[in-house]
DNA sequence: CTGTTAGCGCATTCAC
DNA sequence: GTGAATGCGCTAACAG
């Protein structure tokens, strides 16, 4: 490992001094032409890249910004990590990218490593701290950007599914086909999104004047897995339920899962709705009615609200509410 | 934006010195338990947090990895990204993530800006610069390891697929079914692994005494509907295949649909074999014969080797090879 | 066991 | 237009 090209080896090689060397890689005013070219050569021919540490150190400024999701392997945020990051390179910011594991002390571990980091802003999404930890957090970063997470009380950028319009657009649909034992896998207890689509849910029944029993819910992982599992032991108990609707896509393919395995056909004797509607929901059989939520937009709109909340724009806090929409397919249709 | 507590605030309240502060953060011998204790508690009260940037100033280590990879909405790479941010994480590292977007000039550009944030190593996943240009790259970081990509001639490290030996198994199991027409839907003709699994395909054929035939094999985009097209010309060309080796999983799925359309029944009347063992390999009906590619271990084991490099053992390489492993399904049984 | 002296590489006052 | 100090927050030698 050579040792590295410092902005004083250049001043050194075009015979100026520091200052004139960070103008110019700054592109700041101050510099004649033909200095700023000179200096330009030698910063070819050495090849000096300037030191986003030192800088950092100096500017208070890091030009990194935190990602923060529950799991990347899962398509949903992936493809909001993904657009978050798209948008960041664009104005010239890198992003570190956390996975929390549905675990709020590793995701309270993973905020305080970002921070450490002195990131300019966080953008933290399906968080699953408390409220008053929540808040906390807050203080730790210059700036930060809720998705797919509200906290009340606080001027907090975020931005929102709607999905209690969701979840009960959703339920609606399986009951206007007539079904009047509708189940509910609501994934994690801890989801605020979860909680959201159980009030669509319940809203929808009570709409249809049923009441809402919670035996018909249960909640579950928000995985495949978790979604065959919980959909085998609620059916075990209410055999009755004649549609089920899922927390996300990946519950409601481990209903589809388990719907084989007992031998009840979808959608003739189980009707199943998801929510997201990610790749894999158009690709199993029977292909997966759900609700369609603009993973990419929503990544791409948080994160622009971080970076002009990073410039300039602190204090300010603005809430965007993205409402989801259904696909209907062969599994409820 | 209240200013941030340094360590010089630490040590005035605590009544030490700067270096005795340092002593009781980074865990360093030297430092009676009493004041260890006291500064401990400082640190508590005042909510002190060490600024990595600073250390990372003063140490030239800034406990950072660039991880880059094509797409992160891609399962492939997402799954892969986050193995490397879990063994990562362990090893108290933060990852800057960078989506190429397939693009060699965007590449460049991220690892450009991943040198100036003086990561402290590199995961560089299934890169797309050319030989010449990626051994420049290896000059800019202080480590690097390359998954799914080759480099003749230079000790660098990577983890890398048998793509060969897959095929070669996936083939082979298709043949002790007692199959003596195997087709081949070969992927795109540009693909390296792409070229490896054909090259498993015809050892397998050689191996069981059979000649190769070229009419048998044909290339196709690696999608769904790349797949069903090119079983479906196939097929009408070459009636008497009884089975078929696909590039991928979605290629297999889309020569799945081929068959349910051309009214052939599978796996009795035509057996296919796909690889990856995409999440959807398990749910499609019939379920899929793939080669599974370990994925979370590619990204850890590739995540592994970095760190090891990163703390000392800078000039060593190593090449891991992960052999995929043949999962039998009802495609293929 | 503890404190003092120097930088790490850069940007930000100010002078000239 | 350009340059000389000074400091960002921390750690690595050295002293005591």
């Amino acid at each position: 490992m050579p040792k590295r090209v410092t902005m004083a080896d250049v001043a050194r090689a075009a015979g100026v001094s520091l200052m004139t060397v960070s103008r110019v890689v700054n592109d700041k005013g101050g510099a004649s032409k033909a200095t700023r070219r000179r200096v330009q050569d030698v910063i070819e021919r050495l090849g000096y890249r300037p030191s986003s540490i030192a800088r950092g150190l100096a500017t208070k400024r890091t030009g990194t910004l935190g990602v923060v999701v529950p799991d990347n392997s899962n398509t949903f945020f992936s493809e909001v990590a993904r657009a978050a990051e798209h948008i960041a390179y664009a104005a010239n910011h890198n992003i570190f990218l956390g996975n929390t594991e549905e675990d709020p002390q590793r995701e309270v571990g993973i905020l305080r490593s970002f921070e450490e980091k002195r990131v300019d802003g966080v953008l933290l999404c399906s968080s699953r701290l408390a409220d008053d930890t929540l808040r906390a957090v807050l203080a730790w970063h210059p700036a930060i950007v809720l998705l797919n997470r509200r906290l009340e009380g606080d001027p907090v950028s975020a931005v929102l599914i709607d999905d209690e319009t969701g979840g009960q657009r959703a339920t609606k649909h399986l009951l206007q086909s007539g079904h009047r034992a509708v189940g509910f896998l609501a994934g994690p207890p801890a989801s605020y999104s979860g909680r959201q689509r159980a009030a669509g849910y319940c809203a929808a029944l009570e709409e249809a004047r049923l009441t809402y029993d919670p035996a018909w819910a249960r909640s579950c992982s928000p995985e495949i897995e978790g979604g065959r599992e919980a959909a085998r032991a609620l059916l075990a108990h209410h055999p009755e339920l004649t549609a089920l609707f899922c927390y996300n896509d990946l519950v409601a393919v481990g209903a589809l899962k388990a719907c084989a395995e007992l031998g009840r056909q979808v959608p003739e004797d189980m009707a199943i709705v998801g929510f997201d509607d990610i790749p894999l929901a158009a690709l199993v059989t029977p292909s997966l009615t759900t609700c369609r939520v603009p993973r990419y937009e929503l990544g791409s709109r948080a994160m622009e609200l971080l970076l002009s909340q990073v410039n300039g724009h602190a204090g300010e806090s603005r809430v965007v509410v993205v409402r989801p929409e259904l696909v209907v397919r062969a599994s409820a249709p």
